[in-house]
Parts: C-alpha cells; sequence; structure tokens
DNA sequence: TTAAATACGATAAATTTAGTCCTATTTATG
DNA sequence: CATAAATAGGACTAAATTTATCGTATTTAA
C-alpha cells in the first residue's frame, strides 16, 4: 500500500548518485547498473524517461552518460514520481477515468479525496533529492508542531484499539 | 502511482455510509453493495476486515449488519488504510523484507525513505473519517502556511520545466 | 571502422489486486 | 423449529499492473 514502483526507486538512487559525479565524467546506465544491481536495460528507460523530463541530460555515444539538468534542490519527489509513472492520482476519477469507476454516480467521498490528493502532492513537492541526500528530517514540509499533533492524536487511536 | 486500493475505497465509502445510520438499524453489506454498486462478496470481506480491526461492529443473523465502533473523529485514513491493506511501506526493506530487495546492500535512499514515510504515516494519520465527511479542507495537518510554502515551491519547479 | 553508449518500441514474465465460489455459522421471524 | 437473511472466512480464479527482457536503431569517441 502507498509502495513506490521499482522504477521509481531507481530513479532516486540514480540521481543521487548521478549528482555525486557532478564535475566528472557524464554517469552511464552501465556503470549505475552495476554500483546498485539494477536491471540495465530497465534502467536505461528510467534514465531515457528523467532525460525526456528535463531532470537529467543525456551525452550520446561512447564515453556518453547522463548528468543533473538542475540542482538537486530544484528537483522534488514528486517531479520524479510524476515523471516515472505520471500524474499521482488517490482515485482512477482524479486520473480522468470516471468511466472506469463504477462507484462513480454515487461516491461520497470522491471530493474530499480530491483534497487529500492535493495535500499529498504538496507533501511531495515539498521534498527535493537535496533532502533526501542529506537526509534531514527538519526540512520536510511537515511542522515538528504539526507532528507533534499528530503524533499524539495517532497515539490516541492506538490505544482506543489496543 | 500511489493510488489508494479499490478496497480501501469500499472501505472509506461504508465507514461513511455506516455513520449516516448511527441511530438506526445496523446496515447490511448487501445495502452497502447495492446503494455503491461494489461486489457483494468483496465488499463482505471488506467489512469483516474493519471488524477484526475495531473500526466496526458487527450483528450476526437475520436484521444483522454493521455499525461504527467509533466515532468518526476518532478513525484516521491511516487506521482504515493500514487495517485493510496492512502497514504502509513505501519501500520493500521498511515493510521488512530487506532480502528481497537487490538494491539492499548498496542502497543510497534507504535511510531518507525512512523519513518520508515516517511523515506519510503523521499525514495520514492526520485526516480522520469526520474530516473525510466534512470535506474541509483546513482540519488537514498540513497548515495553510506551509501549503503556500510549498505551492511556491513547487511553481519555481513547474516554471523551470515549462 | 569499431565499440560503447543512449533511445525506444514490443513483448514476456512475475506479482499484485480484484473478484468469485463455496461452506459454515448466527439469529430473527413466521 | 424450519427457514431465510445475514456475517465469517478459506480457497481459488481472473484481471490488471508492474517488472524485466529482447531487438533494433542511432550517436560518437577513439
Amino acid at each position: 500500500m502507498l509502495r513506490l514502483s521499482k522504477k521509481i526507486e531507481y530513479a532516486l538512487i540514480s540521481i543521487l548518485e548521478v549528482e555525486k559525479h557532478a564535475n566528472l565524467e557524464p554517469v552511464s546506465a552501465k556503470f549505475i547498473s552495476r554500483r546498485y544491481n539494477i536491471p540495465g536495460e530497465l534502467l536505461g528507460k528510467v534514465l531515457q524517461t528523467l532525460v525526456r523530463n528535463n531532470i537529467l541530460n543525456s551525452v550520446q555515444g561512447v564515453k556518453g552518460g547522463y548528468a543533473l539538468s538542475r540542482s538537486l534542490g530544484e528537483i522534488s519527489m514528486l517531479d520524479v514520481m510524476e515523471a516515472i509513472d505520471g500524474p499521482v492520482a488517490l482515485t482512477a476519477c482524479i486520473d480522468g477515468d470516471f468511466n472506469n469507476c463504477d462507484q462513480y454516480p454515487s461516491c461520497n467521498i470522491r471530493v474530499s479525496m480530491e483534497v487529500v490528493q492535493n495535500d499529498l502532492e504538496i507533501f511531495f513537492a515539498g521534498i527535493s533529492m537535496q533532502d533526501l541526500k542529506t537526509k534531514s528530517n527538519n526540512i520536510f514540509i511537515i511542522s515538528e508542531m504539526d507532528k507533534l499533533k499528530s503524533a499524539n492524536k495517532k497515539n490516541l487511536f492506538r490505544e482506543k484499539i489496543n
């Protein structure tokens, strides 16, 4: 549930690795594939997709490879997620195909799911690749105060369950 | 990407419907199934799972059905998600099976994914079923200020892409 | 000219999700 | 006390999605 796809993991891993070579030669898919034990052909596609979405630049031919097209701070997790797997959509109807949902006509959660979806996008837009690099807790969009508030709320529920 | 499962949609829909009958007789799976066009047998399983997780109470036999076991304000979206699909886990290793991940030994995103995962749990723990009922924007854990901040950040990225 | 690299469409394999089938048990009601 | 309507739940099938591979074309440094 809410699992990131392997392709997104590969993308995140690769972006951080590419950044490490910022001043050096572009990094090849094969290098990253070996370094992180990622299937080569699949990784190629992932990196190509990142290029199409202006997150990476590529150089073709021998000695070719990939480099960042902007700084880590200017790439959000949402950017990567949307680049690889398309728009984040909590439900099918948000994705536009309400025809494909048998609950659409009577649905009682559609509107609120749109709100949640919107907040979720803001959540992931607020996490930059630089944040992931520095593993920092504090730059994420949820303020410490809110965290505490929510954590308390959560514990309250847990008590009631157990 | 990040799509809620149909079972979770069914759970959320059902909880809100059950609440509408709070003072009346318990609601049957068949009633909800017809009202929202949800496959009956599957819905049954979903509701049974919610009972096992102390979100609903059930009454067996003729005139039986389901009722809330606590108020909407005391049920978070995270509660429902975890009840139906098990622990939220952004990655396989967070879910405990790092053996199943070929990147585990060399992974450069594992630690930060744990942080993101933690924040994400707080995010969904901060949304109650009462929030979903009232479709309110403002009770969600992301404060308006943070929203604005993030929205600006997001737009900045968008500009750079287009 | 060759070899190492990106680019990308098509397809196959694996996994997960969604839905069905079947049987058992509970209980209000005629 | 028999029946019908309801929950409970295991086993299985079908569908959809995700993951990975195959094959071919193009680019370019040496």
